[in-house]
DNA sequence: CTGAAAGCGCTTACAG
DNA sequence: CTGAAAGCGCTTACAG
């Protein structure tokens, strides 16, 4: 198929070469300097004021609607595009925010992305994507970044860290970025910074525990994330507590730090398999993670749940699409989204809103009540 | 937990209020100005220009290291973050990429965008992304919008749309964004601008089809997307072609155009179990149609791959994790996203350069020989 | 090597 | 209502 060619008939501005100093525009080749304001205002006849009120002030435009015709017919015969950076320097607004996440690959941090570039957009902002992939350094890197962009908001999302003095660098970056007129949005663990969107991690997975203990199960198995983030610290002490409730608690060696992928439930689940008295039930603070549990348990001849019953937090996509579909803890990843662009919005920026999101507790086919034969051997 | 309170005692630049034209600068509240370049050099005692340098050749400056020592300290005392927007407006370079994709939500374009990101990363270049939920009108919004940010690259990510008219402003942009020397990059659906990675669809589901009819299959299903996209269309293709070359053809009636949804297999699996003649294999031309469509046969009592064969194409992560896992034309997501990047670096754009990628065949137990009793049934 | 100054492309008080 | 001009915060040729 032949490649179209470009269209070179349209009248492009025929400026000379610039000035002596700050010879900026480049010419090389066919590459033509972009359109200015300047431009369009020169080929409509009118000042660059005039010019800037019409494309502006969209239909608020009160001026001879002649000159409103001259401008808008020379921007569209030129294709001009007004530069951001210049706007965002004059004007000192922005209409970007930053999102700062762990793995965007990950379906969890897909879908909350997902949620804040789709209502940043009804706002008419965009939305400048980073990750960190949980190394506090490059957290720090990216904020550092981020901030000479000048957004008009941060977003911090994902777990925090739970050694204090890792974030401490970030954390002066973000009051920096703050003082200086900018928001900070905590989402989804906190950060001591900035407006704060708080998953009641601990209540949820206490309440999954509860579930879990009135199905029978007494001999239970915990894996969670790495012990710095705050979300696989949480996830575990709410669980750890559910089952205090209920008079139950977890045996020593049974909590299993492992990574917060499949390949870490795969893992998990060979060691499982092998041990001479295996729990009945295990509970994996991240949902990918229990569906690689799933998946090895089965590899290794485990029946789930007439075994060993599986169940998670998050409530991915993934979740309810695997067999047995994933007992779990589902968190309402849109509406997290929403808000923290919401939040993001907030002009008042001297008081620190908070706003907290539960979980709500799914049963699905990868937990049953405890077996029988186990039970009767436990008793 | 009491939230941390903010250390004030660093020394901030106590500029007076800034001169009466151009007054931008917010001194509301407790907010300060963001320190600049000027406030750094006047704490060092050195010009403008000189604190320029020591900041931007790291490490290769040549001056005094007296002087270089000061302007580094000021930076540090000072929390100094040079103004992004004020740097590509002085230098006219930009260090960000522009992404326009489909749907971040969904696997295919989140896995895409990873590897994007990460290889930009890499690159020390950020990447905003926006979702253009398959609409034409969006997609043109959105490439102006882009083009304002001046970033150093687009790149247009996902199918095309058969309507070439629909593309024409969207392609006019495009080209006046390359004419001004920033570089177009089409991934995975060709647009006739830029560079472009070509996804071999046609290849790939054509290979798919020898491969399903080798299994004995005759009778044949597809559920593609909206005939508006390339993609839909070229996979469609391709899988006629495969079954020609195999002297089989696919009957009236048996191409089914779809969301390309979950929701969209489930909706076609109530269709097909409830045909009298149901065809042996399914060919979904995305996965996360395959998936749906498995899922609702089942549902509907249809063993898969007992009385159906199911196959897909993209081997999202959720192919392999499905029971029973998704024979599919594997597509290297990481590649592409990497390649991207790498065509957006390239600095002569005198040369449009093409990259062609293949799909591979990935056969899972979704798929089976064609059960006996059809076989019989039909011979 | 260092500094004074022009320029990047806009917005917006200030005058008219 | 409209325009001339200053200013946003940088970079970078040009002089010294």
């Amino acid at each position: 198929m032949q490649r179209r060619t470009v269209n070179r008939t349209l009248r492009f501005p025929d400026r000379p070469h610039p000035r002596r100093a700050g010879e900026n525009r480049r010419w090389e080749g066919v590459k033509r300097a972009a359109v200015r304001l300047a431009d369009v205002a020169a080929q409509a006849q009118v000042s660059l004021a005039t010019a800037s009120r019409v494309l502006n002030s969209q239909g608020g435009y009160t001026g001879r609607p002649a000159l409103r015709e001259r401008v808008l017919a020379a921007a569209a015969e030129l294709g001009y595009e007004p530069n951001f950076h210049a706007q965002a320097l004059a004007s000192a607004t922005s209409t970007t925010i930053g999102l700062v996440l762990h793995d965007i690959r990950d379906a969890y941090f897909a879908l909350m992305a997902g949620a804040i570039v789709r209502t940043a957009e009804a706002h008419g902002l965009f939305v400048t994507i980073v990750c960190t992939y949980r190394d506090p350094s490059q957290e720090l890197k990216y904020v550092k970044l981020l901030r000479a962009q000048r957004p008009r908001a941060i977003i911090m999302a994902g777990s925090g860290f739970i050694n204090r003095s890792a974030f401490e660098p970030i954390e002066t970056e973000l009051t920096r970025f703050e003082e200086t007129g900018g928001v900070v949005v905590s989402v989804v663990g906190d950060r001591g910074v900035g407006h704060r969107i708080v998953l009641e991690n601990e209540s949820g997975s206490r309440e999954l525990a509860h579930t879990l203990a009135d199905l029978g199960h007494t001999r239970f198995a915990v894996a969670t994330g790495p012990a710095r983030l705050t979300t696989a610290r949480d996830r575990l002490k709410g669980f750890r507590l559910g089952l205090q409730d209920r008079g139950l608690e977890l045996p020593k060696g049974s909590v299993h730090h492992v990574d917060m992928t499949r390949e870490g439930g795969l893992r998990l689940a060979e060691l499982i398999a092998a041990q001479p008295e295996r729990p009945t039930c295990v509970f994996a603070a991240f949902d990918v993670v229990a569906a690689g549990l799933i998946a090895g348990l089965q590899q290794n001849g485990v029946d789930v749940p007439g075994e060993v019953s599986v169940a998670g937090f998050g409530d991915i996509p993934l979740a309810a699409q695997i067999t047995p579909a994933l007992s779990t803890v589902s968190v309402p990843l849109e509406l997290i989204g929403q808000q923290a662009v919401e939040l993001a919005m907030v002009e008042d920026s001297s008081i620190r809103r908070s706003i907290s999101i539960d979980g709500t507790v799914v049963m699905r086919a990868s937990t049953a009540p405890v077996p029988a034969r186990v039970a009767a051997h436990d008793g």
